[in-house]
DNA sequence: GTCAGTATTCTAGTATACAAGTTGAAGGAT
DNA sequence: ATCCTTCAACTTGTATACTAGAATACTGAC
């Protein structure tokens, strides 16, 4: 994308949750949609919250015909709920579709690891070991929004590796669930040092082509997990229900 | 892609795909999903065909407003392409995508198979039972759609077994490209009564409570789908492409 | 004060009009 | 004949207007 001359294509707007800038060069809708989507996943749209149309109009300065499809995509996503005549509301994290999602998550992951250990090779070694780097560096500095970053990149790295990064975008859709608490989770320094050990405990298994040794260790990585929501659920008890 | 032919095909749309009446108490974007979706899974609309979105609002008889949204959301299912300010074209149908999908499919039931072994009861062999008879009675009668539609239901049994029945939806969206073959792959007779051998099996080692010995059974059924792709990609190579 | 009925004002769904961009063929110049 | 320019006919993306239904607030009767 050219920065050179952005200005005259930005079109700001001051809102209740924060001030959003439109590229005009790009489709209005898929941005809304980013936008929109990333303010709910960090819960700076908190759960339960009414959507008005309307308002994210206003809020982006466009009309509704992209906010609504951007809309339509996020209730598909299942991260808000539409009652036609009477209003859209940022859905709240239900238990049994965390632990659904959880169960799927590892079911493809622990797949995944077991198949990308059969075609590991020393340059996956050497792109995970930068990974891991930063994933120290960030967690250190209490940089959780670049951790999560990295997180996601070590985890489609090893989909990568197996052949099989396409189905690194169903995990994507599957987690977008638990993203929304995840994004919390981050913030406790404690546990990212706890997530970074568990990732190399399965490059490990990785590096040595072992592909039942890496299922495991992705497996109890990801079991590991359930913990944060023990941890988080009574601290934002009006954010969850159980279905 | 090759646009230069367009024009040959592009059909006026009484002729070619009939006119559908909708039910206008419904809402018309819904419905215009799910016809279309039938038409493209049943490759009724072939693969790389031209979608015009105007053309759909003359079968439907409805604005360009709920055909927007609907073909938005074939679009994220990967059924369908958009290309802005040139055309909406039907996916043809990727290689790499169906083994992707098949992986994780299969990583996916094979779990909730060894899930569903663990909390399977008699009442789940009673509802399997009257299931499997269906499947019988139909694939004798050829009548192929509805096989289908015993198929899905059997492999959803095993998921609500497993208490994870929202992870059959996961699956579902992930076999979609699977479907747009698998409806021509069930014409052939011989193929059915394969398929419900391999359910029988499946359903022995669940009645037995027995996890690892379901995961196998589910494995090796799902793995045998693969022979339907090498049939029948020969014979519409043109719906196929590798990437 | 209480309650029924009504009106206003929200909402999402749909229809229509316009804007921006691409394609491919027609037509003239070389 | 070949190349280039131009233009008309599409395409999707966006903006606006209108419809129908639901919730709420208000008004009037009792």
């Amino acid at each position: 994308m050219n920065l050179t001359n952005i200005d005259a294509r930005i079109i700001p707007a001051a809102t209740a949750h924060g001030v959003f800038a439109l590229d005009r060069h790009l489709p209005a809708a898929e941005q809304v949609y980013r936008q929109l989507r990333n303010e709910i996943i960090t819960c700076r749209i908190a759960p339960n919250e009414a959507i008005s149309e309307n308002r994210i109009c206003g809020m982006f300065g466009v009309s509704r015909s992209p906010v609504r499809v951007a809309v339509t995509r996020l209730a598909e996503d299942g991260l808000i709920e539409i009652f036609p005549q009477r209003g859209t509301f940022v859905a709240a994290i239900k238990l049994k579709q965390l632990r659904e999602a959880q169960f799927a998550r590892s079911a493809l992951e622990v797949a995944l690891a077991e198949e990308a250990a059969r075609h590991w090779t020393e340059q996956h070694s050497d792109e995970v070991r930068i990974n891991l780097d930063q994933q120290v560096q960030h967690a250190r500095a209490g940089d959780s929004r670049s951790f999560f970053l990295d997180n996601e990149a070590f985890h489609q790295l090893i989909a990568r590796a197996a052949k099989l990064e396409g189905v690194w975008t169903t995990v994507q859709s599957v987690k977008t669930i638990w993203d929304r608490i995840g994004h919390l989770a981050n913030r406790v320094p404690a546990h990212t040092l706890e997530i970074i050990a568990e990732h190399k405990v399965i490059v490990q298994a990785l590096a040595s082509q072992n592909p039942k040794g890496a299922a495991a260790a992705m497996k109890t990585h990801l079991r590991s997990v359930d913990h944060a929501i023990a941890r988080l659920q009574p601290l934002h008890a009006d954010y969850f229900v159980e279905e």
